[in-house]
DNA sequence: TGTTGTTATTAGATGTTGCTAACAAGAGTA
DNA sequence: TACTCTTGTTAGCAACATCTAATAACAACA
């Protein structure tokens, strides 16, 4: 029975960087049958190694599980941050569009502001803005 | 003539952290006829020596001046930040007050999300909202 | 076989942000 | 004078996120 880093009781904190590695892996997952490390440094612009590390932090935390092929699958709980900060990514972005945002500026913002809200905040925002199209 | 580090022309990065800071400036110097670093401290909760440090880089940078008596002040290029950053603070915290979020959550979501939207949809949500309170 | 391209990893560097610990300088006060 | 409180500074540390450079493994192919 080998013992592992996962295996730790700490809380762990997601940081900002980890939960867009997440939403990364999610929303290439949509795009195409599977995901490496490679898709998600194009994806996010950033260095092979970058992303090697991250994976492995990912890994340690059981947010993601890695086959030896290197195909990259979300455990339970990451897809739960990944499917949480997703939304709010599509949220920001198709509304910052509505109000006449040109679409990089749109999802660049929409990209930041999805880290930063309580999950209170962003569910009363939500409501009230489906509630004006309604 | 005396060559400062000011003197730079280099385009300086404004990060968040130095957004909050010249932002608790501002918020005190409402409340308090002088500011100074242990001010900023007890505002921010942080200590005496992080804000010595990072008032060091803010009058590097030409976004503050000190006197000798240890009073700070805002330049224009610093005040320029300031307000727009606390303009943002106050205006996110009340919107989500209104929307029934407690003060607490409402504050620290607003801390967040004032440092990452680019002008233009920080002006297209103010428009928005402010043409639904009309 | 040898070469080239792709992918992943590691080591080491940099920059940012905060911390603790130690120290210095001044004000007030016993 | 000596003691204490407040304020500010510096040095050194640690976490985090990214980078470059070097290396390894493997597949494809000439």
């Amino acid at each position: 029975m080998s013992e592992t880093a996962s295996n730790s009781s700490h809380p762990y904190h997601i940081t900002e960087s980890a939960q867009n590695y997440l939403e990364a892996i999610l929303m290439l997952s949509e795009q195409k049958p599977v995901v490496r490390s490679v898709d998600v440094a194009n994806e996010l612009g950033f260095k092979k190694s970058s992303i090697s590390i991250a994976m492995k932090n990912l890994r340690e935390n059981n947010m993601i599980t890695v086959t030896p092929e290197g195909y990259i699958y979300l455990t339970e709980e990451g897809m739960k941050i990944a499917s949480t900060i997703y939304e709010r990514h599509k949220f920001f972005s198709k509304w910052l569009m509505e109000l006449g945002i040109d679409q990089k500026t749109a999802v660049d913002d929409a990209c930041r502001i999805e880290h930063d809200l309580s999950p209170e905040s962003f569910a009363a925002i939500k409501a009230y803005l489906e509630k004006q199209y309604k």
